[in-house]
RNA sequence: GGGCGCAUAGUGUAGUGGAUAUCACGCUGGCCUUCUAAGCCGGCAACCGGGGUUCGAAUCCCCGUGUGCCCGCCA
């Protein structure tokens, strides 16, 4: 709800005008509302639904309200009727005490929540594509959003450290050489390997996973020596599972590398072997068994039937053991939900769009164990113009590859204006634009649309991105820096005396709606919102800027500098918010 | 065959029942001896089709079309 400072002023004196229209309040307050373009005012109140009620004409309603609320309001906010609308728009000198004098703080009014966020999770057998990649950058922004908020958040990857890609992986690495290696994929026409990536492990290794993948096509000696490390793997085999992490070990610390170069960082990591070892996920698999939904294959392969829970398709069983005995990767999930049930008090998982049907299979025996269900955030895949991405087939946009060429283009642009930089300084800029401007073009989509990668668009630093926002934050420290340089006497601001043109008023309103603008992202789970939201107060300071000089002959205005100040702060504060990287200069 | 997502200017997007449909790229016309022009100001251009619910639908429901994902005793 658009500034909630507003909001409770209008309700504390709502319920007097509303009984004296004859209307009982509580029924109406739902209609105080964001209109549609937050610059006609800051709050309405629609009326076209009294219209039926009282028989009379929405305009004439929204004057008569509109009336009663100026009689009582004060001047700290104008109520106007506008086209059967209740319009309210603060006075910018009463949000003006708000900020500065009142020192008005955002969030303190929420419920803090021990939240524990699971994403990424990626199978450690390569290096992240772009693809991969959307659910660790969205994933990480909603870490960070409900860290603004003030929520206390674990940021978990769950390691898949047993089964078929590790065991596959493993396998190569034992059986497979170099040379070998190398030919495999050459006659498959797969690309060799970069020369700049040939100390980075995750590059190496994913070529051993992606030979055994082809030379295990159609070899039944090869099959069979997979079946039985794996299988020793989902025993709890200490031996193989050493074995296993030796050979991905190093891939996820490449990956986490290349997170780590997007600001990406993790508290907790959790082994899916553990549930075994523990053995929580036979505890789970013997209470599945008193489950209503319960039957047995044949073979003795155990599941839910899922049919009755809206759940449909070619087959409606949910496997949760198999015909010999050893448990499924969804078990395993099932006894991690659990766990993780015990650590914190909301759940929220980030998955890919394909595991959809797999969540839901998962919510519906978790409520069978009488365990809570997670929030699950599903996001689309980014597909490339040739299709779709495989790590399996090699037909990907490595992250690695796109972090260089964003950083390339950003020094290409910085040695076009900036001549007078060192070779250090320009590095990090460019660092952090890369960095920043990758993660902004994927958050400010929808996380449930698809989208096709362009390099065109992905390296655009234009308006509508990350450097945007960082080029607003920048000039708001300029303006720090030479105001610091002057020497400034602090001087008390007098409100009285203060004039507020248009872009200032505009730009204090978009200030307040910051708590609006978070909350939404975070109780939806959406960080385009905010990203939106961040793009609006850049373009409110650039407009401020432009119209309100703080320094004009050497003299300070006190009132334009405090404005620009209080700007920079929630600039950086909001960059942060979303992994951007709040630059002093560029 | 069935289920689930998505469909908004040339392109990409916002919007979850209300005012003249958002922002950007693009095309086009302006603004740097003035706090960073990665900026600012003006113009062009859109709700997939058909029904329904409602005082009011891009938004909710139904049918269709297109597109993505899934339907394994894989992960």
């Amino acid at each position: 709800m658009f500034m909630k400072l507003l909001k409770n002023k209008i309700k504390s004196i709502f319920g007097t005008v509303f009984e004296n229209q004859g209307l009982e309040p509580k029924e109406f307050e739902h209609l105080i509302q964001t209109p549609r373009d937050t610059n006609v005012c800051d709050l309405c109140i629609p009326c076209f639904s009294l219209a039926k009620i009282m028989k009379e004409n929405p305009k004439i309603i929204a004057e008569n309200l509109a009336k009663e609320f100026n009689e009582i309001m004060g001047t700290e906010v104008n109520v106007e009727a506008l086209n059967g609308y209740v319009n309210f728009l603060s006075d910018s000198k009463w949000l003006v005490k708000k900020i500065f004098v009142d020192n008005y703080c955002f969030f303190e009014q929420i419920n803090k929540n021990k939240i524990l966020i699971e994403h990424t999770s990626a199978n450690p057998n390569g290096p992240f594509h772009v693809g991969r990649a959307r659910n660790a950058i969205l994933g990480d922004a909603l870490v960070r959003l409900n860290r603004d908020i003030g929520n206390d958040v674990i940021a978990e990857y769950y390691v898949d450290d047993m089964g078929k890609q590790v065991g596959i992986l493993s396998w190569a690495l034992e059986n497979i050489s170099s040379e070998e290696v190398n030919q495999i994929l050459k006659s498959n026409n797969m690309d060799d390997l970069n020369p700049i990536w040939k100390n980075k492990q995750d590059h190496v290794r994913v070529r051993w996973y992606q030979a055994a993948n082809i030379l295990r096509k159609d070899n039944q000696k090869i099959e069979e020596e997979l079946t039985e490390i794996i299988n020793k793997s989902e025993e709890g085999d200490e031996e193989v599972l050493q074995q296993f992490k030796n050979a991905f070990q190093p891939i996820l610390d490449g990956m986490l590398e290349t997170l780590s170069e997007l600001g990406i960082k993790y508290d907790s990591f959790t082994n899916e072997s553990k549930f075994i070892i523990d053995g929580t996920v036979n505890e789970i698999m013997k209470r599945l068994e008193k489950s209503n939904l319960y039957g047995e294959a044949e073979n003795g392969a155990k599941f839910l039937e899922l049919s009755g829970k809206g759940v449909s398709g070619k087959s409606t069983k949910f496997f949760f053991q198999r015909g010999d005995g050893s448990s499924l990767y969804a078990t395993r999930d099932l006894a991690y939900h659990q766990w993780k049930w015990g650590v914190s008090e909301k759940l929220i998982n980030v998955l890919g769009e394909d595991h959809r049907l797999q969540s839901k299979q998962v919510s519906v025996a978790l409520t069978e164990l009488n365990i809570k269900c997670p929030e699950v955030v599903f996001y689309a895949f980014i597909k490339l113009p040739e299709g779709k991405m495989s790590t399996r087939r090699g037909n990907v946009v490595f992250m690695d590859d796109l972090i260089i060429e964003a950083q390339e283009m950003a020094l290409k642009i910085l040695s076009e204006r900036k001549s007078n930089l060192n070779d250090d300084k320009r590095l990090k800029i460019a660092k952090s634009v890369a960095s920043s401007a990758i993660r902004f073009n994927i958050l400010k989509v929808s996380p449930e649309k698809g989208f096709t990668f362009k390099w065109e668009d992905a390296l655009s630093f234009d308006a509508d991105s990350a450097p945007f926002i960082m080029y607003s934050h920048a000039r708001s420290c300029s303006i720090h820096e030479k105001v610091k340089s002057l020497e400034l006497k602090e001087v008390d601001l007098e409100i009285s005396e203060i004039e507020i043109n248009e872009s200032t008023s505009r730009l204090l309103r978009t200030i307040l709606r910051y708590e609006d603008a978070v909350e939404k992202s975070v109780s939806e789970n959406k960080p385009n919102h905010f990203c939106s939201y961040m793009l609006e107060l850049s373009t409110s300071y650039n407009l401020f800027y432009r119209d309100s000089p703080i320094i004009k002959d050497e003299q300070i205005n006190k009132f334009n500098y405090n404005v620009s100040e209080y700007s920079r702060k929630l600039l950086f504060r909001g960059c942060n918010a979303l992994g951007l990287i709040p630059l002093e200069s560029m």
